[in-house]
RNA sequence: GGGGAUAUCGUCUAGAGGUUAGGACGAAGGAUUUUCAGUCCUUAAACCGGGGUUCGAUUCCCCGUAUCCCUACCA
């Protein structure tokens, strides 16, 4: 039988990078095995607040993004949707009514209030808390007055009273629970909607689903998930159960760590392959070779559910940022550059759209910054001085001016310079070399204190590219302007050597 | 309170009875050099505790401890 594995994402907002890595693993095994990867939507929890329609973009961009496009979805269709779940009520329907037809299943009156009296009085009472069972014993008679009164029912599982369910988890072994520890689970609300476990189950089934692949919080709940799988007599599919990702207090990863939300890296600037990598390797390794880069083809090559660890993982961002950087160097340059124009754009740095000499000049500009960047957004600030206008003082560091521009030959040198490079037939970075260090030269100075308060005086900061590259980069027009506002301005008001 | 899972450097992990316990991120130091970054080299850094089993346990078993998850008409 052909593998089948799904992601079954619930639209309660963005989804988070712990459930984008179980769609990869997903998908990483359907790849691997020949198989197919189907998305399914589980959009039952109609709650207001908890249910965020647009919250489908969000889950369909980042499966784009990552590369990881479903065979069968809500968006292509496929045999046997539909795999939006809110659109497969009646299905769900019927299956609760065989369920309660043969036995395992029944409807339960409680209200709300009653259950929540009863949830406080077990937790005063230091108590198992949990559904006491009271409609499953019905009679008759009391069956047909509920009904007659029209009570708004729920349908629960009939858990079995004695015994034990084994689940058979492929990571974590054969796991036996005692039905009596579990609750009569609902599985039909008030509102016709289905729980996740009646949903997922039937849709499972009907989708012939073989691997279940999903979050290890669900492996409290397991049992009674197997339950509603033998009480309708089918065979249960594989269970993994890959561990929770956590934040850096090693909680389950949530909202209050910041940045989960996959959106947000790829909004930072965080290349798909290096997402992709991290996040595959933040709980699974190759096992035989101390390889962390990794290209798609390879881990799927490798991937295998047996490489899975066993133990959750904290959310390690400095290592995604290190192998971001990695990857952007690793890049083709244009390719980052048309990925950072956007940033540019929205800096304000450039024009929207930008002009053809805009990009000429970013074009130039950015691959000086590659390997320093480790976030695409970071370009905004290691390119920002190459696109201000900089006139001396505004938009100098301030450090940077008091460490390089009270050096006692700054005038003289400024005034070689400009000469210099103005005299220069080609811009290029070679000649714009062999001018400085002549001045160096006549000057009587090392190299370097020409070097450093030249770059202070060009680029208004200590840090940068080389030199030459970022005059080269900044063009004849914009080099002599700001030397020749330094200075300027220096007559002015000569600046204190300090340090 | 009940149930389940897990436990190797700070972090991600390799290891599957005998290893100098390996790699990566991060950290520290050095080299390169015009700064930063990058690159290269070096160093520090770990088997939760206690019992077993065994000639020998990081590795297998039990107990304890810790952590995480579940305990909703949420997924």
């Amino acid at each position: 039988m052909p593998v089948r594995v799904r992601y079954a994402p619930s639209p309660t907002g963005s989804p988070h990078v712990g459930n984008l890595r179980t769609a990869i693993y997903n998908w990483l095994l359907a790849r691997k095995e020949g198989g197919e990867f189907l998305a399914r939507l589980e959009d039952t929890d109609r709650t207001p607040g908890r249910y965020v329609p647009e919250g489908i973009w969000d889950i369909e961009d980042s499966m784009r993004f990552l590369g990881i496009v479903p065979d069968e979805w809500w968006v292509s269709g496929g045999s046997v949707g539909p795999y939006i779940q809110s659109e497969r009520l009646p299905i769900y329907k019927e299956y609760a009514e065989k369920l309660i037809a043969s036995g395992h299943a029944y409807r339960c009156y409680c209200t709300r209030e009653r259950l929540e009296q009863m949830r406080q009085e077990q937790q005063a009472r230091g108590l198992p808390t949990g559904y006491d069972r009271r409609c499953r014993f019905l009679s008759e008679q009391e069956r047909a007055h509920c009904e007659a009164e029209g009570m708004l029912s729920v349908v629960r599982l009939a858990m079995p009273l004695e015994g034990t369910t084994v689940i058979h988890d492929v990571l974590k072994g054969d796991i036996v629970v005692e039905n009596r520890s579990q609750d009569d689970q609902i599985l039909l609300k008030s509102d016709g909607y289905p729980t996740y476990f009646l949903a997922c189950v039937v849709d499972d089934h009907l989708m012939g689903i073989t691997h279940v692949i999903r979050g290890e919080d669900w492996l409290s709940s397991a049992a009674k998930f197997v339950s509603i799988i033998n009480a309708f007599g089918w065979e249960a599919p594989k269970l993994v159960h890959v561990p929770l990702i956590l934040g850096p207090d090693k909680k389950k990863l949530s909202k209050r760590h910041g940045h989960t939300q996959f959106l947000e890296f790829i909004e930072r600037g965080y290349l798909p392959e290096a997402l992709f990598n991290f996040l595959v390797l933040l709980g699974w390794s190759t096992g035989e070779e101390n390889i962390e880069i990794l290209p798609i083809p390879e881990i799927i090559k490798r991937f295998s559910l047996e490489g899975i660890s066993e133990h959750p993982a904290i959310f390690d961002y400095d290592k995604l940022k290190w192998m971001n950087g990695h990857y952007i160097r690793q890049s083709q340059p244009g390719r980052i550059i048309g990925m950072c124009l956007p940033y540019l754009v929205k800096a304000g740095l450039i024009s929207d759209p930008p002009t053809e000499e805009e990009i000429a000049y970013a074009r130039r500009v950015i691959p000086l910054e590659i390997e320093r960047m480790k976030e695409l957004s970071e370009v905004v600030d290691l390119v920002g001085f190459f696109f201000q206008n900089l006139d001396y003082p505004d938009g100098y560091d301030e450090k940077a001016v008091r460490k390089w521009l009270g050096v006692p030959h700054l005038r003289a040198m400024l005034e070689k310079e400009i000469d210099g490079y103005s005299a220069l037939t080609d811009w290029t970075i070679a000649g714009l070399e062999e001018v400085t260090r002549l001045v160096a030269e006549e000057l009587g100075v090392k190299f370097a204190e020409v070097v450093h308060p030249t770059r202070v005086a060009a680029t208004g900061r200590m840090v940068g590219p080389g030199l030459f590259e970022t005059l080269w980069a900044l063009g004849r027009e914009r080099t002599l302007h700001r030397l020749r506002t330094v200075l300027e301005r220096l007559e002015e008001k000569p600046i204190p050597q300090q340090d």
